[in-house]
DNA sequence: GGACGATACTTCGCTACCAAAATATTTGTC
DNA sequence: GACAAATATTTTGGTAGCGAAGTATCGTCC
């Protein structure tokens, strides 16, 4: 089994700390270390096509949301995890680069509703089908029945620490079927 | 095998971007989850101990500098991967708290040495060992042997895109025994 | 039908961070 | 000993985020 710089940074710290478990240190460094990656695999994605990080998680949200692609401000912040506030400032540019628009909702006069537009539409499916290629050849160091037992551990840890809001649930107005609505992302 | 919030996401997402691969999306968006579950709980147990995440980040570096818990600012900042005038602001903080100390170097009067006091050292152990703790807590959904497996997984994985610049490789001036380092942490 | 509380978005003040410029110190050369 | 280059730290200016306050609208109770 070849050496990563994992184990040469597990090996220092069993020096200093003896009491770490090496499996355990290992186990969380290295899925650390796999999120830092597509963390930044992300950002140069994004920065090709001309897009901030945080601007591409933003139309990925509003990607999510079916074909109509619309959302308003307080949803995508709920998605997020972030305040209303930080949204606002996120639209302001985005809409200035002609990515998304800003329409006032018919019934609520309180509401915006944000959408996206043709070439937010374009530039999103461009930067997203760049970050999916990477997490492909990651995952293609493994074997598929390897990936399946990958997939089942990860899963059994999650379960433990597992929150249904913190990936944006659905809205799932379950009446009307044309607006669907979840993200992911930015873990950490 | 039990459902998680990630299998719902992904029954969502898969209507959106048919052509993504469940298997793929499933561990990369788990493996993203426990990464930020790890980075809250940090926010968490370091502020149980009157911390911020940062805070204990910096004295960690320090803690891994062996027993005399030495280090130079700029030594810091680049096994953070952080700019020295971050280091700087922290350090200010710090200090004024009484949990490191700036010295003169004896050798060389530009630098500055920057040294975990006692209470320095009591927090950081504290605080790092409830982190170990959440750490095992969650591997603990394995058996052993599933641990090792796992483990192997992501280091094939890791494999593809191992940089040994990223986790601060011991500066181990191979002649003193005295002064260890190397660092790990935020992993994004 | 008018007032009160809740909701939705925006604006303002603050924190932490980084990059770049400014400052200070040491090393090397004459 | 003095000057120039290299190195180390601090200061300055700018960005992204959050919390709280502000404004406008909706829903409801009396």
């Amino acid at each position: 089994m070849q050496q990563d710089s994992v184990d040469r940074h597990i090996a220092h710290w069993i020096k200093e700390i003896p009491d770490i478990d090496p499996l355990v240190e290992g186990v969380i460094t290295r899925m650390q270390m796999l999120a830092k990656h597509l963390k930044q695999y992300r950002q140069v994605a994004a920065e090709a096509h001309g897009l901030e990080p945080y601007e591409f998680e933003t139309l990925h949200m509003l990607g999510g949301c079916g074909p109509d692609y619309r959302a308003t401000p307080t949803e995508i912040a709920t998605w997020l995890q972030m305040s209303p506030a930080a949204i606002t400032g996120r639209l302001d540019a985005l809409e200035r680069r002609g990515f998304v628009r800003r329409l006032p909702s018919p019934n609520d006069r309180r509401k915006v509703i944000v959408e996206l537009t043709t070439e937010g539409q374009r530039i999103w499916r461009e930067a997203g089908g760049e970050q999916g290629a990477e997490e492909e050849r990651l995952l293609s160091a493994l074997k598929p029945a390897e990936q399946h037992q990958l997939d089942a551990f990860l899963r059994q840890m999650l379960l433990l620490v597992d929150r249904p809001d913190l990936l944006p649930t659905p809205k799932d107005t379950t009446s009307s079927p044309g607006q669907a609505r979840a993200k992911a992302s930015s873990a950490m």
